[in-house]
DNA sequence: CCATCTTTGTGCACGCGTTCACAAAGACAT
DNA sequence: ATGTCTTTGTGAACGCGTGCACAAAGATGG
């Protein structure tokens, strides 16, 4: 997903048209490469040598044609009759993936979320590496989180630069995303991950991938009511429509203040 | 772009492939809806009586022709030369996500990311009610977090019963996160949110949506690195392959204890 | 060396989702 | 009423993703 992603599936992501590539993978394969990567390195960590493709479909729940037929995209790295080499094809994804390399991140605002992110350990495991947790109240700025000092956003640009830094993190309320987002991309940054409930605006050949916790959540009430529906009603008509639309206030805050 | 699954694509969601319903509103139209729904409330909050679709397709960052097709599918709720009315389209979404009525929501795991969810304003705005915050670690149990007691898991069963609980979100480490998912559901839950890094078995009729960072941040360095290769080199051949796996271990958890 | 068995890699067909392009519908002015 | 202008709603074509089903490739044993 959601998105997938959602996609994203997505559904998700924004700025990329890109197909045209010299063996171009398909979008669907490689939101799905992450997910095969973590089974591989489970596989990896039992020290099992090889697996087939239908052992490692179910692993990671997908059908056994359609991984195979991902791995193809990838060229041809098992063998017949007996299967994929565990270790190869974790390298071999991780290297696709770019996960051999150091991808500095930066984390914008440092609230329930950005803290829960900075400690989350799935991110060093991989390559990647937060360079600077960041929050434009100064009042938060040395206190440590996850043996990091927040610094305050007027540093952004510096420590963007400095470090090399091409993906982002914003995780403020959503008044402050796009302005967060702009200053981002002016300083250098071309791949952002927006747990903002905004939509982003950014040039060309810059990635959005969008994380949205509420509407993964009104996806789930909507089939949930279909289901309940179902059950009571089976032939269901119209919805009875009371027209006093209890509108929905959006008041939705992902974090107290931070941007 | 990138994902269009989403879409999870879709790409996320698991158990759901009814389609056969009355008037069947496609997966991919469900996914945007509350999109259009955001855009619509913020609309609604100016005090604009209407809108057209090329302008709420501009907010919502589709296309106008997907946004008049997805509308489509509601009913015909637009006037041509005009446009949609906001306070009726915003109450006609919400009647078909299932937002005018109440969903209990029971959180599971309340380390950084629990923490972040229970305080996400995002929820109780939409008919999302927190039930019970619930954790394994009995330290825990009585401790307020958003105004709300953490409670022992062993109480699960019966929150989930007589609160009338539909809706899980698991935020455990992925170690636990299958069996926290196997007692909600017996418990009663038809409906997971799953942010541990762990791909969960469920009867038929339950549905999982997931959330994965760190999968969001591996798509991301894919397109990074691909975007870096089109710059230095132009028709980018086999990369170097350094065969010198660096084996990423899977150390990867979600919370420090919680499940 | 041949037969058999396992498992990959892929050709093909199908279905969903997206987008274009346009006819139909209504608003509005004269 | 009639004509013009705006905007919806949708038919139709296209492209991507999925999954079946099978041939090719290699392992293994006699």
């Amino acid at each position: 997903m959601a998105t997938g992603r959602s996609t994203q599936n997505n559904p998700n992501a924004a700025a990329s048209n890109r197909r045209s590539r010299g063996r171009g993978i398909p979008d669907a394969t490689v939101a799905r490469l992450p997910l095969y990567l973590r089974a591989l390195t489970a596989l990896s960590e039992r020290s099992v040598p090889t697996v087939s493709s239908e052992e490692l479909a179910a692993a990671a729940g997908v059908n056994s044609a359609k991984l195979r037929k991902d791995f193809s995209y990838l060229g041809s790295y098992g063998t017949r009759g007996v299967g994929y080499d565990v270790e190869y094809l974790v390298y071999q994804i991780s290297r696709e993936l770019g996960l051999t390399q150091d991808w500095p991140v930066v984390i914008v605002g440092i609230g329930n979320l950005g803290h829960a992110l900075a400690n989350y350990g799935g991110f060093a495991s991989r390559g990647f590496r937060v360079a600077a947790l960041l929050d434009a109240d100064a009042a938060l700025s040395g206190q440590l989180v996850a043996g990091l000092p927040v610094r305050h956003t007027d540093e952004m640009e510096e420590i963007v630069r400095s470090e090399r830094v091409s993906i982002g993190v914003i995780t403020t309320p959503p008044g402050a995303a796009q302005q967060v987002c702009d200053r981002l991309v002016a300083a250098g940054v071309t791949s952002i991950l927006n747990f903002a409930p905004t939509v982003l605006n950014v040039p060309d050949g810059v990635d959005v991938r969008k994380v949205d916790l509420s509407i993964e959540l009104q996806i789930l009430a909507f089939h949930e009511q279909r289901k309940a529906g179902d059950d009571l009603d089976d032939a269901d008509q119209e919805v009875p429509a009371t027209p006093s639309a209890a509108v929905v206030s959006e008041g939705t805050e992902l974090e107290e203040a931070a941007g």
